[in-house]
DNA sequence: ACACAAGATGTTAGCGATAACAAGCAGTGG
DNA sequence: CCACTGCTTGTTATCGCTAACATCTTGTGT
């Protein structure tokens, strides 16, 4: 016999409220966590939320309080190591403050697309907004988002009404530049990231800054787009000038693209140059050869935005702000004293 | 003199429905592009949306339609490459039908976790869930959750109530084993996935079908976890195994852990092992030597199973139910005849 | 010219929670 | 012994939208 079941919709809280003999209102200040409730009435509603299976409805409560405890997280889908680490450095982050994630995807930084990612968001009703768009121009247009909801931003530039957390990627350079410089290399050569990202600026930045420093003129960049193939095509040209011996690319997905077209060209990784990578992706470690790098934490940098974000909610000035995450070298077999 | 804005409340319907002279069920009429609505009318409306900067309140949409336009993503936060694809191609399909997408983690696979991401979807109201984690066992105990909420299951197994979308995953295993037999090898090891995952195990199948099929008696499987590392300890092994000519290695991520051993102790690939991975990940063709893989489409894989789910909440059979996402080999440098 | 169908718009009544206020009940100090 | 304070609990009024039904047009066939 086909047991079909009525569809039996779920109970609500006058439902509760009538099986444990006391008003709606007592059931909501249980389920919310209200101190004054006498412990024997809060158990006789817990049993009877247990014994109806009751799960809060959400919408209704969004729409009475005014508050979804959803964050929104606006990105651009890539398998890039970083928006993914970030992404979950949010999701647990936020998870444990009892707030749930809700993904924008926006196809490309413009702000247009951006702000339709926005728009999504603000429609959903979320709580704050966190924006993982790494380019700076994406935020330019955004002010008026940021001002009906609270935002926090990525992309470490700083616009009116939007929050900013960071990663000290102009440190970055100057590690990975440092590093070979100490190794005595003469020069060191850069890929770096796609242009308008701040990030790939940042860390240009910090290895001009570097060579400077150090009097040395600054060869010409050659600018990837943070794929291995554009690190690849590099790698190439740099194979074709004998005089290069250190490179610094700006992220470790490149940084593979540059040492397999050297290898391929002839030129051993690290006896005749040296390759410094950014972001200590699990992989770097088991490259032909181990790549040194540069890591910093995204899970750290997501987690971060959250708090910064729920502190605001909360009407809390958030005393981390402005503290960046600390990036640190990992010197590997890919680096080598100049000889 | 400072501009303290009045938090000026977002606008509702009412006040959209007052400046175009209408109705407010004519305003929702029009935002949910109703038929039956005079252009001039719409017009009207339209122009005070625009005017006002109106936007629909999800929370109060939601609790009257009883829809949130919201899908569930349940997963296990991690920087591998397949969840991240799969993740994207979720977003993506979702977007594009009018769905936002709220991840909901668990940081294990145990049914009680899961079960609780998957209640905190509930809470939240989705109109369906889609499940990505990647082990068997996870899914036996959510019958309860599935009747009540769709869900679409991507771990390969069938449950009451649960639909599956999936890569064929055996055909992976197979088409790795008969590419590295046909070259020559007269064996071919195997470095596994992490145990109890449905994918690990059926490539496992499919490598050892081959094998029998031809007649070879399989040698004992290596199991790794996924991790680069512990590939590596699986080639710390077959390096001392002067025997071992032809490698599968159930992703390309412990393949470049397998590589990296076997070079390290001088085994030479390809021309001492052919080595074969699957997922095609972006550096699996930057590899040194360039990885051999079997690909597939996690993103068609998450847009299938986004496909799945709208089907079946529109009450509409999906006739794509049951086709697998076909994987391909992709010949590089890694796999050589054997000698 | 009239009954009638079909389209366009308006009206009413919730959806399921929470906020704000009201009310009841104990214990306290004068 | 009474007014008063502080804790518990209940009552009422929304929150902003949509479903379902009601009403008013307009055009059609005969």
């Amino acid at each position: 016999m086909p047991r079909v079941s009525e569809a039996a919709k779920a109970p609500n809280m006058t439902q509760v409220a009538e099986r444990a003999g006391v008003s709606a209102q007592t059931v909501s200040r249980v389920l919310r966590g209200h101190a004054n409730v006498q412990p024997a009435t809060r158990k006789k509603v817990e049993a009877a939320v247990q014994a109806l299976g009751y799960r809060v409805n959400g919408a209704a409560r969004a729409l009475a309080s005014g508050r979804t405890q959803t964050l929104g997280l606006i990105e651009i889908p890539s398998v890039n190591y970083s928006s993914a680490a970030i992404g979950h450095g949010v999701e647990i982050a936020a998870r444990e403050a009892g707030y749930s994630v809700t993904i924008s995807a926006t196809t490309s930084s413009h702000p247009q697309d951006v702000a339709a990612a926005f728009a999504r968001l603000e429609e959903q009703g979320v709580d704050g907004v966190i924006l993982a768009i790494p380019t700076r121009s994406s935020t330019s247009d955004l002010g008026a988002f940021a001002e009906r909801i609270p935002t926090v931003s990525l992309d470490g530039s700083l616009e009116r009404g939007v929050q900013v957390v960071a990663v000290d990627q102009h440190k970055i350079g100057r590690l990975a530049t440092e590093h070979l410089l100490d190794l005595g290399h003469p020069s060191v050569w850069h890929v770096s990231g796609q242009r308008g990202w701040v990030d790939a600026d940042a860390r240009e930045a910090g290895w001009l800054e570097v060579l400077a420093e150090h009097g040395i003129e600054a060869p010409p960049v050659l600018r990837g787009d943070w794929s291995p193939r554009s690190g690849e095509r590099a790698g190439e040209l740099l194979a074709r000038m004998p005089e290069v011996s250190a490179v610094f690319v700006a992220s470790d997905e490149m940084a593979f693209g540059v040492m397999s077209a050297l290898t391929a060209r002839g030129r051993r990784i690290p006896e005749d140059v040296s390759v410094v990578g950014v972001d200590d992706i699990a992989l770097a470690a088991y490259a032909t050869p181990p790549l040194t790098t540069v890591a910093q934490s995204y899970e750290a940098l997501g987690a971060r935005a959250v708090r910064h974000l729920l502190a605001r909610l909360d009407g809390v000035e958030d005393e981390s702000v402005g503290e960046s995450i600390v990036p640190e070298l990992l010197v590997r077999a890919s680096t080598h004293p100049w000889s």
